[in-house]
This record gives structure tokens, sequence and C-alpha cells, in this order.
DNA sequence: GAAGCCCCGTTTTTT
DNA sequence: ACGGGGCTTC
């Protein structure tokens, strides 16, 4: 049988994870070490050797993406896999939905069965119409979304603990769920029912958030077994909510047993090496592939040139036999991307961005995507409004009008749809008006496609007059007419692939644009096409290249700002996270002249944490760059400088002479020992910029407290309080320790 | 209601 | 560094 093909590829760490029999196992899996493969074969192995059915397990991800990956490979050796066996294979979110809808008894928490789930934005569209209706005080509505999720108690006393059970009722009286809703309602539901799979398998479980521990909790019964792998040197989602170290909490709360998988098959040696610098854990990392070519930093003028020269060097790359698929340019910012955009385009180079591109973000898909959604459930009283208030596609009324006109027919909503129409035409100035309206068409739609065979786009389009709406004379009316149908065509695609009813199908796929995003115009990445690609960091995670360049890694930029230690951490984790997608090459470029005043020139100190025996030198470059530059900017500094000691007292004054640097009398000195003598300037610079005025150094503070660390070497205490220290090191730079953990050695 | 002050956020994104 | 929004003061 094939399934023994498979596991016989494991290498004996994998084997071991795979077979292993405790009750709760944690793989602690390295990056590159074959997380998928271990999770796969495990589903595998306890299907045809433990002969465990697939509906008895509940295989959770956090992508899309990922659960597809899956399911593919499972069809893959078995072709007339049944899908429905996978029902509980998906997203949290995706699994959750089918037990709400399936399993669980949602009237107990006043929802329909056929519930609809809605978009972020929609929430906040609903609260503040409730604000509106009801008069409430709330502020800083432009931070609603936050507020809500985060604030238990009214930070601002006003009105939001009220708010929130107004927009709770509301939801359940227009039957709609948010994506939070799905899980806590599950997690509400599941302590009634009984729902008991033998095995609970999760998939980069580092990622979980405090919502979807608990979901997998109400899943447990004294029977579940828990598979779970993840590598908490790539958490990188922390700032959305991603539990704190979810692997102790994890171990201990079901007293797991916790496997690691150290060996990386991706990268090469030199590659590793310098990943490894950028560790936490301490854990082990170790590779099984030659040593490569050394990893290469480059320092740019600007954004532009740097543009300009990778389009040269992927021509080159490409020129060597290189598809241009397996090359890779990562940033910290999406805006990041638009320089890049525009020089490849003029110089042919064939590329993808990573942009999340959904139906919401395109006006026209938007308003028509709650057209259908007021048609198929009337009760959707904000979708409504948004339609018929819209400025371009709308009816030329207000927001209040509208809402005058839905509670009028919802008042009447005991009469059935043919009735409706007579309703209180106060609202609407002539009968006309009403007998032709968008309202009517909306209300009466469902009356007038149930019976019918799946329509044609067309019919679709002219039942609800979207000519008018989209408004012939408009500029954008071509392209909103050709957005509209391919909406429409995507839509009845849909439904004929699932064999349902139109109107059930409509239904279904409303929902799926929220939970899994209908791709209209294919904007997403394309990983198949012989591209180069263009992404963020973030969205790096999970790929591989050959060749990956990781531009911008300047101070301000790589890394962020960083309020607190645990952000600084993370934006190492993502640059982790970044060197370890390549393959083969990589190569990190910084600024010295970068386009944003948050952008710091000069190499980041995470280049600095590379050790210089690591890095194919740029040395030729630096040269005959210019040394003038170097001059230029090495004034600068001195300015800045001068400035600060104008400003300071004189004890200062003092200290700071003894490490200027004559610049007139350095100009025959290599550029190596030039750019040495550059940072320290930048250092002396940064003790500054974090004092200011009266908090500068005095004099008995700075000569000079030298302490050392397991990790950092050796450095000089910056400054120091009760509970913290702040430690200035050669190689890395600034870095705040709790003094209680700090594990420092005086020198 | 204009003027000035204070607080906060700025970025990454899946469902 | 800078802008938005809320609050206080005149």
């Amino acid at each position: 049988m094939d399934y023994k093909k498979e596991l016989d590829k494991l290498t004996d760490n994998q084997r071991e994870a795979v077979f292993d029999e405790s009750n709760v196992c944690l793989v602690n899996a390295n990056v590159g070490s074959g997380k998928t493969t271990v999770l796969i074969s495990k589903i595998i192995y306890l299907h045809y050797v433990k002969q465990i059915d697939y509906c008895d397990m509940v295989v959770l991800t956090f992508t899309n993406k990922a659960a597809n990956e899956i399911k593919e490979r499972l069809t893959m050796l078995e072709e007339n896999l049944n899908m429905e066996d996978l029902r509980f294979f998906g997203t949290f979110h995706s699994v959750a939905l089918y037990l709400l809808r399936e399993l669980l008894m949602v009237d107990q928490l006043g929802y329909q069965k056929d519930f609809f789930v809605i978009e972020p934005d929609e929430e906040v569209d609903i609260a503040l119409r409730i604000i509106q209706e009801e008069k409430l005080k709330i502020k800083y509505k432009n931070r609603l979304k936050k507020r809500l999720e985060q604030e238990r108690v009214s930070r601002y006393q006003d009105d939001l603990i009220e708010l929130r059970e107004r927009l709770q009722k509301e939801k359940v009286s227009q039957n709609k769920m948010t994506f939070s809703d799905l899980l806590l309602n599950t997690v509400h539901l599941l302590k009634e029912a009984s729902i008991t799979p033998k095995w609970v398998i999760i998939d980069e479980v580092q990622d979980s958030d405090k919502m979807q521990l608990e979901f997998i909790d109400a899943l447990m019964n004294k029977n579940t077994r828990i598979f779970a792998v993840g590598d908490p040197n790539q958490v990188i989602y922390s700032w959305r909510g991603s539990a704190f170290n979810v692997f102790y909490t994890l171990k201990d709360r079901y007293q797991a047993r916790e496997l690691s998988l150290s060996v990386n098959f991706r990268s090469n040696i030199s590659i590793l090496e310098v990943a490894k610098c950028f560790l936490q854990n301490g854990g082990r990392l170790t590779g099984n592939r030659e040593r490569g070519n050394k990893i290469i930093v480059k320092r740019q003028y600007d954004s532009f040139q740097e543009a300009c020269y990778l389009a040269d060097r992927i021509k080159e790359i490409h020129d060597t036999g290189i598809p241009y698929k397996e090359i890779a340019i990562f940033y910290r910012l999406q805006n990041q991307s638009t320089i890049l955009e525009n020089v490849f385009s003029k110089n042919g180079i064939p590329f993808d961005v990573s942009l999340k591109k959904t139906i919401q973000d395109i006006p026209v898909l938007n308003w028509t995507m709650k057209l259908l959604r007021f048609a198929m459930n009337e009760k959707d009283i904000s979708s409504g409004i948004y339609v018929l208030s819209h400025k371009d596609y709308g009816e030329r009324i207000t927001e209040k009008a509208a809402a005058k006109l839905l509670k009028g027919c919802s008042d009447m909503s005991h009469l059935n749809h043919g009735d409706m129409f007579s309703i209180d035409l106060n609202f609407a100035e002539k009968e006309d008006f009403f007998e032709e309206s968008l309202l009517q068409r909306m209300l009466s739609f469902r009356k007038r496609f149930s019976k019918v065979e799946i329509p044609e786009v067309d019919e679709i389009y002219q039942y609800f007059s979207f000519d008018t709406h989209l408004h012939p004379t408009a500029a954008s009316y071509q392209e909103d007419k050709e957005l509209v149908k391919e909406l429409l065509r995507t839509l009845i695609t849909y439904i004929n692939e699932h064999k349902m009813s139109f109107l059930e199908g409509l239904q279904d796929f409303i929902n799926s644009s929220s939970l899994y995003g209908v791709n209209i115009l294919n904007k997403d990445i394309n990983n198949e096409a012989d591209t180069v690609k263009l992404m963020t960091l973030h969205a790096s995670k999970g790929l591989e290249f050959s060749y990956v360049f990781i531009i911008g890694v300047n101070n301000g930029l790589i890394p962020l700002q960083a309020k607190s230690f645990e952000e600084e951490d993370e934006e190492r984790r993502l640059l982790f996270v970044g060197i370890t997608r390549a393959k083969d090459n990589l190569e990190l470029s910084y600024y010295t002249n970068p386009d944003t005043y948050r952008t710091m020139a000069g190499e980041s100190r995470f280049i600095r944490m590379i050790p210089k025996h690591l890095i194919e030198s740029d040395d030729i470059e630096r040269e005959s760059v210019n040394l003038q530059e170097l001059k230029r900017q090495i004034l600068a500094e001195k300015n800045v400088k001068m400035d600060m000691i104008k400003n300071s007292d004189n004890s200062t004054k003092t200290l700071l002479e003894d490490n200027e640097v004559d610049v007139e009398d350095n100009q025959v000195e290599d550029s190596e020992v030039q750019v040495e003598k550059m940072n320290e300037e930048v250092e002396v610079r940064e003790i500054h910029s974090t004092h200011n005025g009266n908090e500068l150094l005095t004099p008995n503070e700075l000569p000079v407290r030298k302490v050392s660390h397991a990790k950092y070497g050796i450095g000089t205490v910056t400054r120091e309080d009760d509970l913290m220290i702040t430690v200035l090191f050669k190689a890395y730079g600034k870095k705040e320790f709790m003094k209680a953990f700090s594990e420092l050695k005086e020198e």
C-alpha cells in the first residue's frame, strides 16, 4: 500500500513523533524540519495503521491554505476519499462553523441554523449605527474596533459597555456571527454537547490565541488525545493575540510529552549559521546540507538605487538558468513594494506582489455583496441601509431615510412578501418609486428565484437593473460592469460546483466569501507562475526560495521601533523567519539615505549581531562607492552631537569630546576603520537620544561600568534603576534587561 | 469656536 | 515626527 511509502520516507527523529504513543504530544519543530510532513504522516499513521476513522479526528489549521494542503495530500493516497469524511479538517473557524450548523443547538443562543458569517468591518458598521440610533456617547469612534476588542471596562467614561450589549443583541436579531463569535459560541455550546473526537491534531500551534486554546479544550474529553506541532521561534503574530508561550501552557495543562525536530533540511550551512544568531530559545538547530555561499550584506544609497540594482541582479541570476519563481524579495512594510513594482515593470522583470485585495476593497463589489446579503436576509438592516444610501450606486437617499424605510418594512414583516409592497409609502414619494425600487427588488428576490433553475448571469444583472445603479455615464461604468458580471459568474460557477439549488448556493457563497475569501480576479499571489515574488516578511512564513533578498535592514524598519523587549524579540523572530526562507543564497541590504524619517541611516543592529566571518564582505563596493558620502555622514553626525553638547552641561561635554573623531585627519584611513568610528559616533548619539534634557548621563554614572552577558558579550551600563538595567553592547546596541533575570556579570 | 494641551497611534494580517 | 481627536480655557 502507498501509505507505507509515505511513512518510510521519514527520518528517525520524525518517525519517533509519528509513532509516539503518549496521550498528548507536542512537537517542537525547528524551522525547515518537516513539520507538515510529520503532521500529515501522523494522520496517515493513525488512519491506516491504527484504523482511526478520519471523522474521529479534528484537524485544526490557521489558514485555509494549510487545510487544503493536508486534504490534498490525503486525497493523493486515496482517490475516492469522500470529502465528507474530512468534515472536521479545516481552520478553527471553519470547523466551528460546521459544528454550529450541523451539530450544535444555536437556537439556544437565539440564532437560527442559517445564520450569516460577517466580516470584521461589518460589526463596526453595525456598532456605529447603534450609536447613532440610540444616541450613545462613544469616544474615539475611529478606534472603535480596537476598543471593542480590548476594553472590558470603558476607559473614557462613555457608553462602551452598553454598546457592546446592544451590539450582541443586534447580531442575534440580524442572525449574524463574527469570526470570534463562531469560536465563542462553539465553545459555549460544546460544554453541553456530546461531541467526542478521538484525536485533536493542531498545525502551527504556536499561533493559537486564548480563544483557540479554549476551543481545543472544549473538544477534549477523557479519551481524547492531542498531537500538535509548532515552532516557538516562529511566533510573529503575538501582536494580534497569539497566547504567550503556548507550548508551556499546553504542556502544563495536559501533562504533554514534548519531542523536538532539530534538523533543518532546507538551507545550506552558511545560511543556518546566520539564522542561529537570531534564535532565542537556545534550541539546537542543525543542518544536513553543504556549506554553500556566504550570505551577502549590501549597503544601498536609497530604495530607488536599490530597486535598479535588484533589477540588474535578478536578470543576472535568471541568465544563469534560475527561474524567476525561485527568487523572492522580503520587506517589513507593504508600501515598500511600490518602488520595486515601478522599476521592475520598466525593466521587464516579471513579478507578483502578495497583496490582500478582497472584495471589500473594490467599492462596486462590496456594494453588490451587501445587496445580495440583504436580498437573502431582510433582517440584515445594516446591509440594506448601506445599499440604499450608497452615494454612487444607491437610491440617493440618506442613511437616516434608508433606516426609516427599512424600519417600515420590518414592522410589516408579519405580512407575507406579496403584501409588503403596499406598506407605508410616506417614505417613498410616489408609488412608482417604490414599485420599481431597488428595495422592492431585493425584498422579492427570494420569492422570484426560489423555484428557478440556476439563472444566467444576465438574468440576475437585469433583475436588479444593475445598469441603472452603476450609471452608464460614470467614468467607472465599464470597469464596474465587468467586475459585477465577473462576481456573478464566480457565484454561478460556485453553485454549480457545489451542486446546490440557487438560493442555497448563494447563501453558502455569501458565507464563504467572508470565511474563505473568494478570489474574483485571481489577485492572490500565484505560486506557480514564473515570477519574482515580492512580499512582507510576515507573508513569507511557510515558503522557501533559492534566492532571498531582505531589503531595508535599517534600525527603525527591521527592527521597527519597538516599545518593549517583547516587541523587539518579535522583530528578531521576524527576521529569523525571513532568513530561513532561503535555500541557497541570501542577501541583506540597508540604506544610507532612507526615504522616511522613521528609518535611521546605516545598518541595523540586527546586522551587527551577525559575526563578520559569516558575511561576504562588501568592501570593494564600500571603497569605490564613496568616501565622500561617508565623510558627509560623519560631519552630519558631528553636527547633531555638537547641538547636543550645546544643550547639555559642561561635564557631559568633556566626556563627549574624548570620543570625538577628527574627520580631517582620518581621510586616508581605510573605509573599514571609518565605518567603525562612525558606528561609535552613532552609539554616542543613541545614548543621548534616550536621555533628554536633565536626564542626561552624569559623569558619575558613565566612567564606566562594564558588564558581560553570555550571548551579547561585554557592554557598558548606560542606565539603571531598581527594576531595569540598560546596557550598550558593541555588537548589538542597546538592550534593556530586567535585573532579576538579566544574568549579567560585572567585569 | 479658536487656541493650546494631552493622549494615542503609526506596522505586520488570518479567519 | 506628526496628525487626529478630545478636552479645557477664554
